[in-house]
DNA sequence: ATTCTAGTTGGCAGCCTCTGCCATTGTCAA
DNA sequence: TTGACAATGGCAGAGGCTGCCAACTAGAAT
């Protein structure tokens, strides 16, 4: 669409391109993140204005909302990674496998990878001293709500009346990782494994009707 | 601790006070959210300027911000409202039934006061047709889910692990019942209880094992 | 009826978030 | 060097939100 000269000699370098101005874009992008939420982690988020985290990452305020369409979306940009990575570690399950194994799989593995990263900490952290933080953050819940869902209904038969309920699923994802990983960080607990067991057993069995999970409805 | 004179003859009065003064309020707010959410559902979240609610509502942008903490809130007042339904509708089952049948209880008895009212429609509109405007709504979302959470806990076993389990509660509430009520609104199906049943029943087939519920952990 | 008092409201100044616009800078290729 | 083109910064302005003070209102005491 752009650029009519043969492609011969141009696409090569040109492939090379986008990839390079791309990252360069991400490097900005996680530089003011990096700036941004140890102000927050310091001073809180309310407390901190967009020229002080600008000024901290070495950008003009008019850069920081090209990079991020809100103050909010600094704080919220963990939230989107973290639904990405559960949606990779859903799409990386076999095909065969039940939505509780996915399940249990994509908590494990999340969790472990969190519970490691400093980074991690440091929002919980922020969360946890703030509540107009996890307020900003929760802006983009629908959103990662809505990507985890999508990933969890590719593995449902359709034209079903379950895609209705998997809309759930996102959130329950989402919150039930969450608070596994604010246990294990918490406790200093390293064995997550064993946490996701916990967390998700319990749960089971508080939601699960006395005897058994008995549905009822053979011929709906 | 304030008017020192004898409380004989200023307590009679003096005790209808407060609850007069409350009404008021609460009078107040319910003007501003209708005449806000009017204005929403007719042009758009952030199309509409808190003047213009103001103007609308007939006090001043000032005093909106006395009623409610910010503009999201206004938009957020469903939320919360919703969230105290559904605590008021757990609080009222016998402490006998269980986590699950509660949760059938609440579902049904909410859904079914949400759908026949023309206020739950109206803001399940905006939501629908302005991104912005469930984001707004999210702000309070933490709150919310930990307000229906602490209902669900007192009726576990205290000190136990299920009480992390509970704190997904919560959310899972307020969004199955959500997703129900849409569904119910969109097809204008009056049969609420058969769908609630059909929510649940998906739910439980889609995010129990296979066979069972198995924890296989009996000794942790 | 008048005065006192407390609570409610409106208006104003000012900070902060966010956006559109334009000038400047940096970078790569011809 | 020069000519795109993307990235950046600065600036003005709208809208959200708050602290402060003056004006108004309603009940209480006199």
């Amino acid at each position: 669409m752009r650029r009519s000269t043969n492609a011969a000699v141009s696409v090569p370098a040109r492939a090379a391109i986008p990839d390079v101005k791309t990252r360069k874009q991400q490097l900005v992008r996680e530089i003011i993140w990096d700036a941004a939420t140890s102000l927050f982690a310091e001073k809180g988020y309310d407390e901190t204005t967009v020229d002080e985290i600008a000024q901290a990452a070495g950008v003009s305020p008019r850069s920081c909302f090209r990079y991020f369409a809100s103050k909010s979306d600094i704080m919220a940009y963990s939230l989107v990674s973290f639904a990405e990575q559960l949606i990779a570690a859903v799409d990386a399950c076999p095909k065969s496998w039940t939505v509780r194994e996915v399940f249990h799989k994509m908590m494990t593995q999340v969790a472990q990878d969190a519970v490691n990263h400093p980074r991690s900490q440091r929002v919980f952290g922020i969360v946890k001293n703030w509540p107009e933080a996890a307020a900003a953050q929760s802006t983009r819940m629908a959103d990662a709500q809505a990507m985890v869902s999508g990933a969890f209904e590719k593995r449902i038969p359709k034209n079903s009346t379950a895609r209705l309920a998997a809309a759930v699923l996102g959130g329950l994802a989402i919150q039930m990782t969450g608070v596994t990983i604010r246990w294990c960080i918490e406790r200093k607990q390293s064995d997550v494994e064993a946490a996701v067991n916990e967390t998700l057993a319990t749960f089971g069995q508080l939601f699960s009707s006395p005897g058994r999970t008995e549905t009822s409805c053979h011929d709906r």
